[in-house]
DNA sequence: GTCTATATGCGGATAGAC
DNA sequence: GTCTATCCGCATATAGAC
């Protein structure tokens, strides 16, 4: 949420490391290139961020708070299980390909850019969103609606969906809402077999 | 093949790049490094190669052409088809999990790292690679053993597959094998229903 | 083929004026 | 809070002896 409002100096810069260091990697940018880019220069920089890497953390761990409260939003509602795992799903996908995709992507992507230090409150945080997909199978499993190996599930849904940064172009043959829907019915399909009606989705589709 | 093997100073700079760019990152890993990991100065280093994006390239080159042979024989035996897909399920995890999974982790993750031109060279590669998987989800569909949107089922497929890089560790509660059996059997419910028998999986199992 | 030595530039970070 | 100026180290790559 914050990463996608320009209020302010602090928040202009993060969204700017943001963007640079998901589409040249961490790396490769330079505190000059970000400076520029915010429209000032290197030396202010460090007034707000103590360091590169310190930019690089904050990136990350703001990005994962946003896509953490929604989905455990989507978990904690009142409604069928199916209901809230596919919100939960969907909502996983809005927060990688939508507003806050640079500090996902760069989530996903430059962790080996962090010091051990550093690593471990990324990986604290990324430990907790994981517990709520855990969760959410888990319960599905308990219901006989997934099969048996739910750590192999887990992780086989959250690989296909974080893949997806590989491959989904916003603009093209999908939406997200529908992609979402689609990878819910292919990855859940027991779940999505019982849900309560095929719901009001695929109306954004053409083709 | 070429990349396992320590035979010649040029392949075991190879192994020792490709060691180094998937635990450090390429931008963290100095020509420096490589060298006095392979015994060697900076100096003679470029003996080999042009230079440090060229050893880049050719990690990523050999390392996904030894996986493309691999998954091609598993699509181009003489099968039904739901051993063959099975077969490339497997033949790509070992590729990924096994003696290539540096080469294939930094394939998969530094990319960003490649310039225009060497990224072409490399994306042609992957390209052709994605095509044996466009074939194959492309037969089961066919034969109605797959959904609707086969380009998600492939992207789906190939992700959680690529996913195991994050999690897998050798040694651990799944072999290799196992982990392909089970993934077969989540990704492709209906083609596992139909194969031949549950044939000889889950041996190497114990819990 | 491998070495030593080095050219040359850019990196993160700091100091101190305003 | 932002600027200019700069410290200092490390990077890739090259030159030329052996």
């Amino acid at each position: 949420m914050k990463l996608s409002k320009d209020n302010g100096r602090r928040d202009r810069i993060l969204t700017c490391a943001a963007g640079l260091f998901r589409h040249r990697g961490y790396e490769r940018t330079s505190v000059r290139d970000i400076a520029e880019a915010a429209g000032i220069t290197s030396g202010s920089l460090f007034y707000h961020f103590a360091s590169k890497e310190d930019l690089l953390v904050v990136v990350m761990l703001e990005g994962l708070q946003s896509v953490t409260a929604a989905v455990a939003g989507a978990w904690q509602r009142e409604a069928p299980l199916a209901v809230r795992i596919q919100e939960m799903l969907r909502c996983h996908l809005a927060g990688l390909l939508g507003p806050t995709l640079d500090a996902m992507t760069v989530l996903l992507y430059e962790s080996r850019s962090l010091s051990p230090e550093a690593l471990r409150r990324v990986y604290a945080q990324s430990a907790s969103y994981e517990r709520l997909w855990a969760q959410a199978v888990g319960a599905a499993a308990a219901q006989g609606l997934v099969d048996g190996d739910t750590v192999l599930v887990r992780q086989a849904v959250l690989g296909a969906l974080n893949w997806t940064t590989q491959w989904y172009r916003p603009g093209g043959r999908l939406g997200v809402d529908v992609l979402a829907a689609r990878m819910f019915a292919y990855l859940f399909p027991r779940l999505a077999q019982g849900a309560d009606a095929p719901m009001i989705l695929e109306t954004e589709e053409m083709k």
